[in-house]
Order: structure tokens, then C-alpha cells, then sequence
DNA sequence: ATAGGGGGTTGGAGCTGCTCTAGGTCAATA
DNA sequence: TATTGACCTAGAGCAGCTCCAACCCCCTAT
């Protein structure tokens, strides 16, 4: 498939795809006879996985390590579990400060509320 | 008190105070006769929720539009909350993603560890 | 009294991670 | 045939900080 539709597929941009290709982030980076990208479901599961470790904040240089470790080969996969784990807890860190600004969000919402609830009493008067 | 201990009751640092400041985005912006920034409680909440609008993925500008709105006066208030709660919307939806990548992680994790489990199996043969 | 440390100030450069633009190729469609 | 639309490239632009140099002021220790 074209870089449009793994882009659909994957929840990244083609800009976005392309790059992360020049930061070495791709896998697999065939092109067809006219020179455009062309991916396999297989290169849309590496995308998404991409788009998975970006979206919850690791750093891109961190995704680049992670990049690498694949690449070296199967006897990295305990170096590889070891960054997706700390990753990991650092998400759930992030998900309880979202979690905190949510609650926060939601007082204020009430507060305001009730400030409106105040100003139609005192307008009815 | 001075920026440093407001940034860090509000979770904002210092620079990004006064980048702030710049912007227009800081309610009350005091000096003492050194030239030093001073902020009273009140002012920590401010800062604090914007600590919150940002955290939670609110573009700059938009937070900026909040400002002037709080800055208009009490009749804005209606406005105040239609975009709270807009925001809102969009963080129940970040958070839906949010979510799904974290599955998504954690199924990774898994798949490795399974990976991992069978590789010491073959070394132990 | 002076040197060092720890706080503050400024303007502006640098960084991350996209995102958009200009200028181009190719294939299909009105 | 001309326009639409999807791709290509290199590089500029943007959001939102974050850091840096160069400076000021106050305090403490030598």
C-alpha cells in the first residue's frame, strides 16, 4: 500500500513517515518503479508501534534506540523489554498528573457554573 | 513570593512563567523594588491552572483567548466555560487514545516476554 | 573586603518534533 | 487537453519551551 494509506492505517502523517524515515525510524523503506514508498500490513504494525511510542511521549531519541535494538537482532530483546517497561512507568506517571489536571479542569467547570447559576439569580431580580 | 517558589507550587518553571508573561498569559505581574517578580497565593492559582490547560493539550493561543476572556470580566463567564468544556471533550478523547496505546504497549511487552521466555528455553536444551 | 554561591533580570539562540510550501513527476478523469 | 490528485524532494516555518551569556543583588565564609 501507497504512504497515504499507511499513514490511515498507522495514525501517522506521510510527512510524518517520511520523516521518521530520515531519522532512521523505518524498517523497511521499498519504493516502486516511480520511486513511491510502498508498504506491507507487516510495515504498518511497525508503524503503529511508532505512532504508539511517540503518542504516549517517549522521546524521539529514545525511539531511535528502541529503532535500533530491533535492527541488531533477536538477542536484544531483553534490552528492548527493559525500555518498554521504563517507558511504561513513566506513562502511568503522566496518567496520574492527567488524571490531577482533569479533576482540576472539572472544579473549575463547576466553579464557573455555579458563578453563572449566581449572575441569572441576581439578573432575575 | 518570588518566580522559583511559584513554579514550583504551580508546576510551571520559571522560564516558562515568563515566557508566559510575554505572551500576555499571566494575570498579575508585580515587581519589588529590585525588579524581581512577586506573586501572592492567588496568583499561584492562576498559574496552576494554566499548568492544567497546557498539561492537558491546550494550544498556547487558545489558552491566550481564555486570558482575555478572564480579563474582560464576569459577563464572559458563559464563554469561559463553553471553552472549558470544549477542551474537555477533547481530553476525554486524548485520554481514549491514550488508552489504547497503553494496551497497545502492554501487548508489546507481553509479546516480548514471551519471546524472551522461549529463547531461554532453547538455550537451556 | 572580597570571593563565592544562590537567587533574580534580560534578550536572544537553540532544541524537539513536526508541518507546510514550492516546485516537480506521473496517471486518470472531465 | 487540462485539471485533479497522489506521490516525490529539499528546505522553510512553527509551537512551545529551554538554555545561555551577561549582568545585578544579597549573604556568608575566609
Amino acid at each position: 500500500m501507497n504512504i497515504g494509506e499507511a499513514g490511515k492505517k498507522s495514525g501517522l502523517s506521510p510527512d510524518t513517515i517520511r520523516f521518521y524515515e530520515k531519522r532512521g525510524l523505518i524498517l523497511s523503506t521499498k519504493r516502486d518503479e516511480k520511486g513511491h514508498r510502498y508498504y506491507a500490513e507487516n510495515d504498518v504494525g511497525w508503524l503503529g508501534l511508532l505512532a504508539c511510542l511517540r503518542g504516549t511521549g517517549m522521546p524521539l531519541a529514545e525511539t531511535e534506540t528502541f529503532t535500533h535494538l530491533v535492527h541488531e537482532g533477536e538477542h536484544t530483546v531483553p534490552d528492548r523489554i527493559d525500555l518498554l517497561e521504563n517507558h511504561r512507568k513513566r506513562l502511568a506517571q503522566k496518567r496520574a498528573e492527567l488524571d490531577a489536571y482533569e479533576t482540576h479542569l472539572d472544579e473549575k467547570i463547576a466553579y464557573y457554573n455555579s458563578v453563572l447559576e449566581k449572575q441569572n439569580k441576581e439578573a432575575a431580580q
